[in-house]
RNA sequence: GCCCAGAUAGCUCAGUUGGUAGAGCAGUGGACUGAAAAUCCACGUGUCGCUGGUUCGAUUCCGGCUCUGGGCA
């Protein structure tokens, strides 16, 4: 039988991290956190990630342990964050996997693993130039040689991932689609319990999502933002892809207005909210607790203790 | 007060030489297996400001009115 874990999840600006925290405390836990931008060093303010106040003692994994100029992946995530979670295990702690990156709790939870090939490798690097000069059509037309299923299955505007699944076939010899029936099959590296957080009324949800935006703003994102540059991070680094960071960029030149890049941020995160809310809805074992209004954490906890005890974590 | 321009989807606007209209953005839904806070897809009926007139037929032409810009006093 696979380990038992607890996953909080839900789209950003729900309480994850502080429900996380609370389970953590009530439960004897430990944090691992699952988000693809808070895993930066120096991007606190604009990833809301944990304060060591916030943290409250609790021990938090996989938060501030990259240079934002490196490249994380899902898979790489996921090879450090296993062991971590085993070793929480080993010592009779519950790990709490808190985050709002599908892909990246999925790539943990459920056994997959991903099949060769990455971002920055000589492959990709040539796949991407071939997409600059010949267009997408000749790399379409060769997918479908080699794997018919995944030309069949993605839509040709999809370049990243027709890109992707070429890589994957000239890398290992394998098609992505053949790799993906397979590892579909392996079971769950974890028994996860899930619950996950949402507004009732997705009013409500931007109503708090700009109320954050202006108070990250009180607290200094423009000098974050700042010091990341200043500390000769590239623009072009996948850490300046995150919401609250991108959109600063012109603002820092003199070639936009401030208010406008915070309305942009406001936009952007309430999109990906929604992005995320899709992500997670197709997962039928999330147990969702509803915010009517406001967060009530004592409420939420009182309901995960609940789920959690039925589920035999507690 | 007079003159000019505008009033069309939540927003910005296009258009119909008269046969009840369509883009971008927003929004909603979906996809997602090594960039995922990324990337991609689908979805467009609205008193065409109000009111008279001309007409078989007006959002379109004409008159009046209201409102909003701009100009002149």
């Amino acid at each position: 039988m696979a380990p038992k874990i607890v996953c909080v999840v839900g789209p950003t600006a729900c309480g994850k991290t502080t429900l996380g925290v609370l389970l953590a405390k009530k439960l004897n836990g430990e944090v691992v956190s699952a988000d693809s931008m808070q895993i930066y060093r120096g991007m606190t303010v604009g990833t809301a990630a944990p304060t060591a106040a916030e943290m409250e003692g609790v021990p938090h994994h996989m938060v501030a342990v990259a240079d934002p100029a490196e490249q994380w992946s899902a898979a790489r995530y996921a090879q450090t964050a296993i062991p971590i979670i085993d070793d929480i295990l080993a010592r009779g702690k519950l790990p709490i996997l808190v985050g709002g990156t599908g892909l990246w709790l999925d790539a943990v939870v459920k056994g997959h693993g991903f099949a060769g090939g990455h971002a920055g490798g000589a492959v990709r690097k040539k796949l991407q130039e071939r997409l600059k000069t010949e267009g997408i059509g000749p790399l379409l037309e060769e997918l479908r040689r080699a794997d018919p299923a995944s030309a069949e299955r993605l839509h040709p505007a999809d370049e990243k991932r027709i890109l992707r699944a070429l890589e994957v076939y000239l890398e290992t010899g394998k098609t992505i689609t053949a790799h993906n029936e397979e590892t579909k099959r392996l079971p769950p590296r974890y028994d996860a319990v899930w619950l996950g957080l949402q507004f009732a009324d997705r009013a409500d949800m931007k109503a708090l999502i700009d109320r954050r935006v202006d108070r990250m703003v009180e607290e200094g994102l423009l000098d974050e933002v700042r010091a990341l540059l200043r500390s000769g991070l590239p623009r072009t680094a996948t850490a300046m892809q995150a919401i609250g960071y991108k959109e600063f960029l012109g603002v820092l030149d003199g070639t936009a207005a401030e208010a406008e890049a915070i309305e942009e941020v406001k936009l952007r995160s309430r999109q990906y909210a929604k992005r995320q809310l899709t992500w997670l809805r197709k997962n039928r074992d999330i147990h969702w607790i509803f915010w009517e209004k406001e967060r009530d954490f004592a409420r939420a906890l009182q309901i995960s203790t609940e789920i959690l005890t039925a589920a035999g974590v507690c």
